[in-house]
Order: structure tokens, then sequence, then C-alpha cells
RNA sequence: GCGGAUAUGGUGUAAUUGGUAGCCACGUUAGACUUAGGAUCUAAUGCCUUACGGCGUGGGGGUUCGAGUCCCUUUAUCCGCACCA
């Protein structure tokens, strides 16, 4: 009986639902594996072929290690908050709680087709109250919390005012917003309010004015990792630079061990680069210079104190604190035009026009503090308010910008490093001799770094600092669709809500936009405000905050008391194997660490690092289809002959086109204005044109899953997908070629049955040739599997079946459905059964390879002569090195090619090669 | 500008990690069967050449008996960061 996979599919996949086959529940008895896929956004368009691409990897994993024995846990949830939903109800007036428990209905009935082996019943939703109840806790949580470098880790808020109610801020070391110094006494003295605008600025969770980035096309506040060159990511509309009173996250207190954990990851190393350049650690000396005639004391951070006495003027960013002081009556037009022209610029100008030099001399001077020289002070753009002090030493010979600044407002250029061309370009390289320096002359730059951070400290100019490019992130965002904070305001002082009130529910509205006012949708909300009246923040928490921690939530996710258990968290521990896009780099994966490491600090998780292993799997792109339009009228050329028209290309679904041959008929039926199309056929076929893009609407080259179900079957699709290429590489989706796979489907279950659909094995005894292919395709796809080499082991078992020819033994075929099962598992099933079996074969056992039936006993050795290859020689195996060599050259072929002579060496590589060089 | 990755037939790719480049598929061609199909089976298929043979892993150079693989250099494409002091 053929292959009837609509049946087999829809057959085991009820019953794995009837059976609860996937569910999976703490079991001491066998060591755990936890396999996550990023849980989706659901989005109106549904899934397309590329999306399941990461599942399917995972779900093959989690298959294999179970049937190695291993308790696996692997779920699926929604990360169902988000800006398309709300932007979609602006529109419509749907509700984005509907139109997001639409889109989940849809997305689950789309994986539902793929069989994959998740446990629904561990199913989370970053929406449902139940869920962010714990985002809250965290949220309150950290707010209750500081940062002491001290001790390494996130303290108790009350630690911190016990410990000012006793000592101020001596001693103290604390993340935080800006540097305090107060005594005890003077604690004591504050009210209530400058008390919490000190907490404020130590809290992990807090409120501060920073500049943020402002989208105004989107109405809301964005995360850095939300931007990308001036631009919101999502929209692409642009972002300005705004003032405003935020919540922020301060995940900077983290930055260190964000950086050393990486160390200890099973990543990618470009990923761990990607977040390394991301916290971006930098380590210099941050020194004052004195100003001149001022009792002011100009702050830097330099990385190169090796060339201070090559610095000939400083800089400081257009918002510096000293602006006003620093600018000389004289100066004062110039300066104030050029802060309105800079206010004016928006990031994305600024960004554009990096090679523009600009700036304004404040009229002031600072001084060297080693060559005692006195330098003029500017003002310029170039350098950025928010890095180090936002104030720098320049040193125009060893610094490209610096010395762009010094060629354009004719300043001095004075070279401390031999090397270079200073006439042309600055010498930036670090290394070199020292000149001009004093003391240190003659060192290289290597040595003089250390001994002028060590000069700077000891004359008390400055100390040694270490600078991040990470900033703390944002964590208000002006929307309704998202997780409410658990704070009120009374006196413009924001206070926690109690843990007993959690969950704080978002409330429900009808009118999605901001108000008149331009305050976010839920200043909408009459009675937005607790019991005693007193009023609810209106932003809410930014997508990220539901991603942070729902790998813990999968753990035990119906704990009403706790986010997740002690007894769960202790043996499901982390999530072994991350599956996911390389997109979330520095935004989700980057949260998620911090959050864990937070809730690791406060003894509620008992690891370090969120996900062990991670595994990026690259983007399936669409494959376009062309028809050729002659201008003017309504015929199509084919693809070959459109060079003698004029032609005009148009996009045509890839849903009537099969091997680039265009179906006319259903051409002619796709849109009326193609109802009355003619042809000019080449061979009799239209032959259209392609090109890779993005998978999308517009482009007509999306391939929907369901169609591919419908017509290949879900093994098939899983099959293919990963047949299509390394898991990790982007490349285009093409259902040309799909036949391949379905082809050996089919193959494979007609070696099972016969024209009846029974089962028709022999029980004949295998022969070596058979035991030494079966044995090769369970090393090959094993090893595989483990390297996530998944195309591979697919081309193994095709391999495998062209091997066997139309073997039926049962010694043979019944390992391979137990190998298959992780990649086919409906077919695998059915087979499972027909073969006697009861439980699922996601129960057996994985089958392990015999080495000895891989033992070769000879080896056909190439013989080359001085590398040329000339004929090949049998000979057994084990035999020594000089037997081979005798045997080789008492062969007369080697004797026709060596001419008699004695060859200068012979090289005999074992199991590999021979050559002989005369 | 800095950092990372990739480059192999008409297409997707593979190569025991330095050992006969092109496995496995798609596509194409020819044939078989056939109540004609987008089914199945067989064979061929890197390029040039009637053949002998030659050339072939983006380009150039090097190491080596031997290089897709290692080194240097160069080009192209993609990704990340980007005035980070």
């Amino acid at each position: 009986m053929e292959y009837d996979f609509r049946k087999i599919e829809s057959k085991w996949q009820a019953r794995w639902k009837e059976r609860q086959t996937y569910r999976v529940e703490v079991n001491h008895n066998k060591p755990k594996f936890y396999v996550l896929d990023m849980f989706p956004y659901p989005s109106g368009a549904g899934l397309h072929v590329g999306h399941p691409l990461g599942y399917i990897a995972s779900d093959i994993y989690s298959r294999y290690k179970r049937l190695c024995g291993f308790n696996v846990l692997h779920p699926m949830g929604y990360d169902a908050f988000g800006l398309p939903a709300e932007q979609y109800a602006v529109q419509t007036g749907q509700h984005p709680a509907v139109t997001t428990e639409q889109n989940i209905a849809r997305y689950r009935s789309q994986l539902d087709k793929i069989g994959f082996s998740f446990d629904w019943n561990r199913e989370v939703r970053t929406c449902d109250p139940e869920y962010y109840h714990w985002t809250q806790w965290a949220f309150l949580k950290m707010f209750d919390h500081y940062y002491d470098n001290a001790t390494g880790r996130a303290e108790k808020i009350s630690d911190l005012t016990a410990r000012f109610e006793k000592q101020g801020t001596e001693g103290l070391d604390a993340a935080c917003t800006a540097p305090m110094r107060f005594t005890a006494d003077e604690w004591k003295a504050m009210n209530e309010k400058e008390r919490e605008e000190v907490l404020q600025n130590y809290r992990l969770a807090f409120r501060a004015d920073t500049l943020v980035n402002w989208c105004p096309e989107l109405g809301t506040v964005l995360a850095n990792d939300e931007v990308k060159e001036g631009l919101s990511v999502r929209g692409g509309y642009p972002v300005e630079q705004k003032k405003m009173k935020q919540w922020l996250l301060r995940v900077t207190a983290y930055a260190e061990r964000l950086l050393s954990g990486l160390d200890s990851l099973e990543w990618s190393d470009s990923l761990k680069e990607i977040q390394r350049n991301w916290i971006g650690r930098s380590v210099g000396a941050q020194m004052f210079f004195e100003v001149a005639d001022s009792p002011l004391k100009l702050e830097i951070f330099t990385t190169r104190p090796d060339t201070i006495f090559g610095v000939t003027f400083m800089v400081i960013a257009p918002e510096h604190d000293y602006v006003p002081q620093l600018t000389t009556p004289d100066n004062q037009a110039a300066v104030e035009a050029y802060l309105d022209e800079t206010k004016k610029r928006s990031e994305r100008e600024r960004i554009a026009e990096t090679k523009r030099v600009s700036g304004v001399f404040t009229g002031s001077y600072a001084v060297n503090p080693f060559s005692g020289k006195r330098i003029p002070i500017y003002i310029s753009d170039y350098v950025l308010a928010t890095y180090g002090t936002g104030a720098i030493m320049a040193v125009p010979a060893h610094d490209s910008r610096d010395y762009a600044f010094a060629r354009h407002f004719g300043l001095d250029i004075v070279p401390v490093v031999e090397g270079g061309d200073l006439s042309v370009e600055s010498y930036d390289a670090k290394s070199g001799k020292m000149i001009n320096s004093g003391f240190i002359d003659g060192m290289d730059v290597k040595e003089a770094i250390p001994v002028m951070f060590d000069e700077v400290e000891r004359r008390g100019l400055g100390r040694r600092q270490i600078n991040y490019r990470l900033r703390d992130a944002i964590f208000s965002r002006q929307r309704y669709w998202g997780e409410p904070f658990p704070v009120y305001y009374k006196d413009d002082i924001a206070y926690p809500l109690s843990e007993e009130k959690l969950p704080l529910c978002l409330p429900r509205i009808d009118d999605f936009r901001p108000t008149e006012a331009g305050d976010p949708p839920l200043a909408r909300v009459e009675g937005w405000a607790t019991a005693e009246g007193y009023p609810y923040e209106v932003s809410t928490m930014p997508g990220f905050a539901g991603s942070s921690a729902y790998y813990l939530r999968y753990m035990d996710p119906h704990n009403d008391r706790e986010l997740v258990s002690r007894q769960a968290d202790e043996y499901w521990r982390n999530v072994d194997l991350y599956v996911g896009g390389i997109e979330h780099a520095t935004g989700h994966l980057m949260y998620s660490r911090f959050w864990n490491k937070f809730l690791y600090d406060l003894g509620y998780v008992c690891e370090q690092e969120p996900f062990k292993k991670l595994v990026n799997q690259g983007m399936i792109q669409g494959r376009s289809n062309f028809v050729y339009r002659i201008k003017g009228t309504n015929k199509f050329v084919s693809c070959g002959l459109k060079g003698e028209y004029d032609t005009q290309e148009i996009h045509v679904d890839v849903n009537i086109v099969r091997n680039d041959i265009l179906d006319l008929d259903a051409f002619r039926a796709w849109r009326p204005e193609f109802a009355e199309a003619e042809f000019v056929l080449e061979e009799g076929r239209y032959v259209c044109g392609w090109a890779i893009e993005k998978m999308s609407k517009s482009m007509y080259n999306v391939v929907n899953p369901d169609r591919i179900v419908e017509e290949y079957g879900a093994d098939t699709l899983r099959m293919y997908e990963m047949f299509l290429g390394p898991l990790e590489q982007s490349k285009p989706w093409d259902t040309n070629g799909i036949d391949g796979v379905h082809k050996f489907l089919r193959r494979f279950w007609s070696l099972f049955t016969d024209r009846d659909g029974n089962l028709a094995l022999s029980d004949e005894k295998a022969t070596p040739a058979e035991l030494k292919t079966l044995h090769k395709t369970l090393k090959k796809v094993q090893e595989d599997i483990e390297n996530f080499s998944f195309n591979t082991s697919v081309s193994a078992f095709m391999i495998c079946l062209n091997e066997l020819g139309r073997c039926n033994k049962r010694e043979v075929l019944e390992p391979l459905v137990v190998l298959i099962a992780p990649f086919a598992p409906h077919i695998a099933e059915e087979l499972w059964e027909l073969l006697g079996h009861t439980a699922s074969v996601c129960d057996a056992e994985f089958p392990r390879y015999n080495p000895e039936y891989l033992v070769e006993n000879s080896f056909e050795y190439p013989v080359s002569v001085n590398g040329k290859l000339r004929f090949k020689k049998e000979l057994p195996l084990g035999i020594s090195r000089e037997e081979i060599e005798a045997a080789v050259l008492s062969d007369p072929n080697a004797q026709k090619y060596t001419e008699g002579k004695a060859p200068r060496k012979v090289i005999v590589v074992p199991g590999k090669i021979i050559n002989i060089v005369i």
C-alpha cells in the first residue's frame, strides 16, 4: 500500500494528545535535559515555512535525548505582549487581547500539524496575569535591591538604608547612577522624598531623568537594542534623543559578570563576540585636568595615558554640566549657536554626518598636568555625554577623530609615539617608541601605559577605571499592551505595591491611542489607582520583560505561590540547549542573563547562567519567481527569451510555479488582469526568473507550512527543512527538491510493507555488508545529531537506503525505525506499531552501533608517485609500515613509474595514502 | 573605520579535518514500463575536447610528496558595532 502520510499523521497526532505522550514531570530516577526554543510572538500573518526550522531542529534533539534515556523538558509558549497587536488595535479598534488570542490559536494549529513533542501542559503566555504576576514580582525585587560591588551581588535596600543611618556613604562601593557623598547625620536630616531620591540612585529598578530614545511615530521610548542607525527596529521610524523621566534597570551593575560569564557558555564565538562588543569593556584612567584661572577640574576618561604629553586641547560634550562655567563672555554667542545647532540635529543626522567636523571654542583653557602647557577647551558633539565622563583629552597625533578636529581648527599636533606620517593621518596604533614625553621617552607604548597609570595615581591626578559601553535598560514604554508596573505615586514618589496585591491586572480599554496630553493610553483609564486613590504608573513594561524569565516558569508553570519552586528549579536547573535566532543577541539574551543573575543573587535560582548551550538557526529567505510582461501588452515572455523584448519584471506567486515552470492556467486564474494573458513560450513551456529575497507577502514568495504538510506530510517537511543545509546557515526556501525527501520516505515505507499495507519483513539473517551499512548509518546519524549536523544525517539515511537496495530484513530495518523517529516521528510510530510494539517509539532505546561491524580487514591505498595519483593497491590491515612499503615497491605498477630506481622516500599514511617520491 | 562570517557544478550542498573534490538530493538528458502521470525503474550528467588529454573549490602568491582544508595577500557578499576617547 502507498505511504498514506495523511492518515498516519492525523492518527498519531491524535494519539499523542490522547495519551499525553509528551507530558513530562520531575523524575529523579532519570537525568534531566532541558531543550528550549525561543517562544514566538504570535503575529497576524501566521507561520511561514521558515519559522519552524529551529523548532524542528530542537525537536529532533529532544526526541533523540529522550531515546537516550533523558527526562526531557521541551516546552512552548507565546511572547504575547507587543507593539504589532497594539498598532493593529489603534487602526481597527480590535482589542489586542482578542487578536492575540486568535493569532495564538492559528499558531497552535499550525504547530500541531508538524508533530512537535512539546509538553503543552506547560504552555505560558506573557500576557496572562498568572504569568506576568512573576514579571511584576521580579520588578519589585529589583526595586528593593541594589548592587554592592564589595560583595559582588545584589543586596537589600534595607541594608543600604541601615548603612546610611550608621555611616552615610562612607566606604560604600555600590552601582549607582551618579556618585554621592553624605554623612549619617545628613541622611537622618533628609525627608522621605529626599531619601527616596537618594535610593533611586542605587535601586536596580529605578526612575531617572535620562536621555532616551524617543520615537514620535510609535509614541514611545525604546531601549538601545531596539534602535538601529537612528531608526526604530520595529517600523523603521526616526528616533530622537530626549530627556525624560523613565524606569530603568541597572543592567550595568552586572556588566562584569555578564562579560565573564560568557566564557563558561557553549555559544558560538560570533555570538559571544557580539555580546562582548555590546558590553564594551575598556580599561583606562579617570583623571582630572585643572582649568586655568578657575577652581574647576575637568574629569576625563582615557585608555591612552601614555599619550598625555601629546594632549593639545580638550573637548567636552554639548550636554556637559560645565558648559556654562567654561564659556567666556566673548564666546557666549558662538557657543549658544552651536548648542542650538546640535540640539536640532537628530540622532540619525548625527550618525549620517560622522565625517563632518564641528565644534566651538569655550574661551577657557585647561592645564596639561604633565607638560604644564595651557590647552584650549572645545565643545563638540563628537564627544558623547553618555560615555565616560562626557569629556576627553584630545591627542590629535594619535587619535583620528582628534586629528580631524585639530586639522579643522588649526590646533597643534604633537607626536609622542614614533611611526606613521602625521601630515596625512594620525598614528593610532598601540605600538612604537615614545618621544617628546619626558620620563617615558624611549619606552614602547605597551610599557608606557602601565607606567603612566601608576604615575597618574601616584600624583593623585586620577585612578584606574573600567568603563562599559553597556547602558542601563530603559524599562518603560508609553504603551497599553504590556505588563503594568506594580507601583503607585504619592507626592511624585514611586511606591511599590505589596507582593500580595500581585498581579496588578491590565485594565480593559477601548481606545488605544495616547491621550490628547500625550500620555500613554492607561492614562485614559478612570480609577487606574489604588483603593486610596493614589495613581498607578501609566507606562507599561517593554517586550523583553516577559521574555526574561519564561524559561524558569516552564519548570513550574502552575505554581501560584512562586515563580518556580525550589524543587523544580533544582531538578531542571537551566536550559541545556537553547535554539533561536541571532537577532536577540543584544536584547533578550542579555536581559535574560541579567535577570537570571539577579534572581541567583537572591537565591531563587540555582544557576548563574540561564542558557548553557545555544544554537542560532539561520534565516530562511524566500525564493521569488518572476514573469516578464512585454511593456504595454498583456503578453508574457519566457525568461530565456526576455532579452529580445522590452519587458517589465513582475513577481508571481511561487505557489503556482513548479521547478520554475509557470502553471499557465493557474496564472490566468490568479488575478483578473491576467485572465486574458498570452505567452511567448520556450520549448512549449513558460520558464520563470527567480531571485532570493526576504520571505514576504509583497514578494508573493511566502510558503505556508500547512500547504507543504497537506501535500507531502509533516515528516517530509521536517526532513526537508533539515536537508536544506546547515542549521546555522541562512538559506532560501525552495520547494523544488522536496520530492527527493518525500521519495525517500515512500521507499522507506515500502521496504516494510506489502501491497496491502501489511508488514512484510523477513527474519533472515543480515549479511555482513548489510550490517556494515546499518551500523555505519547508526554511527553517522548519532554523531551528526550530536553535532547539530542534521542535513548530513538526512543524507546518511538516503545513502543507507541506496546501499540496502530491497533488503527487507527485520534485523536491519527495525533499528532504523528508532533511528529515524526523531526526524520523522509519525512514520516511525506507525512502523513501530506494525512491528508489534505497543509502547510509543518515543520510549524505545536509541540503537547503539557496534564498532565490530565497521572493522575493515583490508584497505585500498591510493598510491601516488611524486604527488601524482597512479594506481590503487589493496593491502590487509594491521601490517607494518615496512611491509606496506615493500609490498607497494614490489608492485609491477610501482616499478613502471619508478623505472627501477630506488625511491628517495616513501610516505605511508596508514589508512590513507602511500606516496612514493623519486 | 573596528569586529565576525561566508565564497565549491545549472541549484541546495558534501568531503573521514592535510590524502582520489563534487557524497546525498534537485534539475537536465536518454531509455524502459505504461489506460499519459507532477508515477516508477535504469543510465548519463563539473568544464573544455571526437578522442588522447587538459583545466577545475572567488582572484593572486606560499608551505607541502600532496591544499577546498594551513599561511600571506586580494576581491565580493552578508551580519554585528560604530565619533565608546
